[in-house]
DNA sequence: GTAGGCCCTCCCGCCGGGGGAGAGTCAAGG
DNA sequence: CCTTGACTCTCCCCCGGCGGGAGGGCCTAC
């Protein structure tokens, strides 16, 4: 019979875990001294305790360690769980290859240009959403704010017409990536509280969600338009490919205070 | 002004999150209510929440992401804290590596021969320890238990006349890999509790820690050379190197009840 | 005016243990 | 036989990054 310390050291292992799994039932001592309360170990039990540290290499959480030690498993049972750890390994794997894809571009942009990146890309999900939009065709770069502010007030008219509320903040959908600035084929975005009839130049749908490179702009009027530049660039080093139009969130756009605007903007990407 | 919900929706976090950042002092709202204690956040506090959010995406702790944003940080400084982050992300990127191979050998396992594994090989770290070794040859396998036998009791007696004790388990080292059974190079270990002076036969030194395959055996008396070739076969299939000679650790080994013999063999490996 | 949807603080839970307090036990040396 | 020092016991709090919920206040729309 071996005491609580001879034991760990036989199997190299903290006195402290010993008695967390003597506490959850994973390896009982083979006695227990009714009066001491002292653990005596048997050196039979070394077996056991190292099926219980070849599957916490494998990834297995201590509550499933106990149902296999315990309970028995099957070998169908043993093969899923197996695969379900892999499915969690190889998730963890991709995540921290894309943290080290992230962070290598980082440094390279520390190396390069002395001074801080301009913008900070964050990853984010974002929920579907139901929205109201009205697709425009603008024919050159400085229709911009006027077309759009026109199709807001359309689709906005439209809504509350039929007994629905436009929710802030709206936004723009780019589907032309082509930077000419000319023939842009955009779409003017309101989500809405419910669902309205639509019309032949309103269309109200769920605006999907999804995994989405974000930066924001905060300061004057049109100076977000920098962040085309400085997303598409991460998304480059990064590894990812964009799926779909990108997104101008007008947080704050009031004309009468350009220096005040905030603006986010946001890519659709996916892994590869 | 922006209520909690309001700008988390914005963001795309939980309330909770917004909360407990405004606890860390990470993104402190712009006003706060002195009679309510409402949260009201401004549209100018995306960029920095923003910022936040990169930073954790490349996997800083909230506590290194304060002293970023708050107390700033030179180039160097964060140069340094990306670098130590790649290197954790580094790190958990082969231990998923690791623990992917060992899932998928384990698969194979159960794929191909339908009975479990006999026994199961735990990767662990052991410390080092002084020992006493008298190093020996053994001519033929029939004489491993005798010659062994010798070598323990010469160790055992050089400490003791020196005034050392000699601890439990005692171990054997083997020098030769080879499975021709003759000629083999042995080494019998004995773990001490204080150095003693060296003979021309027994020497004293610290036998190295490191990383080890570990497999035990429990049952009938030279069952145990079977963990070899299991141990074996783990090593190649999950993409080790041995290092080193094998070690078996002779738990409990009484020869008058041979079934109750406890061996644990461990053999030294490197990634790769 | 009232309903229901926000918001607040406070406390507990997760996982896999680590650190330490305060008290009891064991084995060896004098 | 006694002491001493190493060991062991239980109990409680701590880590990170929040999530869940209780119990209460606030705000706004009908």
């Amino acid at each position: 019979m071996l005491k609580i310390g001879d034991f760990a050291r036989l199997c190299q292992l903290p006195v402290k875990t010993l008695r967390y799994y003597d506490e959850l039932g994973l390896i009982t001592p083979a006695r227990v001294d009714a009066f001491t309360g002292y653990r005596y170990y048997a050196v039979e039990q070394l077996p056991r305790l190292n099926r219980l540290l070849a599957l916490r290499d494998l990834g297995f959480s201590l509550e499933q360690i106990a149902r296999v030690l315990n309970d028995g498993v099957t070998h169908e049972q043993l093969r899923g769980m197996l695969m379900l750890a892999r499915a969690e390994a190889e998730h963890r794997l991709h995540e921290d290859q894309g943290r080290m894809a992230r962070i290598e571009a980082r440094l390279r942009d520390i190396e390069q240009e002395d001074n801080m990146p301009e913008y900070d890309v964050a990853l984010k999900t974002v929920q579907p959403m139901l929205v109201a939009a009205c697709r425009i065709h603008i024919p050159k770069n400085d229709m911009v704010p006027a077309l759009l502010r026109t199709a807001y007030s359309e689709t906005s008219a439209h809504v509350s017409t039929h007994g629905g509320k436009d929710l802030e903040p709206c936004l723009a959908l780019w589907h032309t990536t082509a930077d000419t600035y000319t023939d842009e084929d955009a779409e003017a975005v309101v989500p809405i509280n419910r669902a309205v009839p639509e019309s032949d130049r309103v269309k109200v749908y769920e605006l999907a969600g999804g995994t989405f490179a974000s930066a924001v702009h905060h300061g004057d009027f049109a100076g977000f338009t920098k962040l085309h530049p400085a997303l598409l660039r991460w998304i480059d080093a990064n590894g990812y490919r964009i799926t779909g139009p990108s997104r101008e969130i007008y947080v704050r756009h009031d004309a009468a205070r350009p220096g005040d605007s905030v603006t986010e903007v946001q890519y659709p990407v996916e892994k590869e």
